[in-house]
DNA sequence: ATATTTCTCTACAAAACCGATAGACTTTAT
DNA sequence: ATAAAGTCTATCGGTTTTGTAGAGAAATAT
């Protein structure tokens, strides 16, 4: 049927981040508005932003794992910034969160392996592909954490 | 955390890009090249590009459905393209075959839906994905099904 | 008319992935 | 010792992706 349900228009952003890095891009935000002011509760921080408690518990130790939070245990414990907030560009949250787990390969410098059957030095779209990851490229790696910062 | 590498960041770029929208944009590309010449057999798409048949007719059908390309049944049939390559935008094709270019719903123009738990005039992230839906747009809008050719 | 060619439509299914949860474990502060 | 808080492992169900199979419909050639 022609009728599209709002869930089904959800449901085909192929090209949306996923669930996780909204999460995790969130809870960054709000943990550099509380930079400096002593560790966050993660059920403080699912509360605020309304991420469920135990998929941000994984996210955000993942980004310790990668020195952007630091954490402390135990009573006064929580998450909190590892280093001021401008000093880290929303292209690194990307690359931790989302991680690579598949790829174009063609257009990858780091992971990369040779398209089979498709010569890039001669592929269109290989040639495009370049153009627009260069452009998003230019606005993540200019913008930093601190960006994130509702208000 | 100052070590983000330029390589690793785009990894993660190119893994936004399905299966699917690979092989038709390869398939357009191609048949932008053969644009005046009359119809090419899904056949000889699937085989000059490699890309698996009963997938590729599922591709170019829905193409069709959205008026970029033509076809013809029977004896001398085939797929075309429907108007000269230069006059549809990358963002066109890219729309119908993977969805939105937004990475989040809340900044698509096309795909538009309100976040829930989240007031956008305020956030933050909405704020900087409006940035990069721009930046992409920028080039997506601005290149034609005629820069996929190759060569 | 009939056979052939070619696109069209419906159905299905394996594999991968995503979002989320449960529960036990470790470390820290008091 | 106890409670608080992060850490780790394991798993689950549902959805999406990728791809296949096969019958159907339309155009063309003879």
């Amino acid at each position: 049927m022609g009728n599209c349900s709002l869930k089904k228009i959800i449901a085909i952003f192929a090209l949306m981040i996923s669930k996780k890095t909204q999460y995790g891009l969130k809870a960054l935000g709000y943990l550099a508005a509380q930079y400096g002011k002593g560790p966050v509760l993660i059920a403080d921080i699912s509360k605020k932003k309304k991420i469920p408690i135990k998929f941000l518990e994984s996210i955000l130790l993942q980004l310790k794992q990668h020195n952007i939070l630091e954490s402390k245990k135990g009573k006064g414990g929580g998450y909190f910034m590892a280093v001021p907030p401008k000093t880290i560009p929303l292209a690194a949250a990307f690359r931790i969160i989302e991680g690579p787990i598949a790829m174009l390969p063609c257009v990858s410098l780091n992971f990369y392996a040779k398209c089979k059957d498709c010569n890039e030095k001669n592929c269109g779209l290989n040639r495009m592909m370049i153009l627009t990851r260069d452009a998003t490229l230019k606005v993540l790696e200019r913008k930093t954490l601190y960006d994130l910062i509702d208000g």
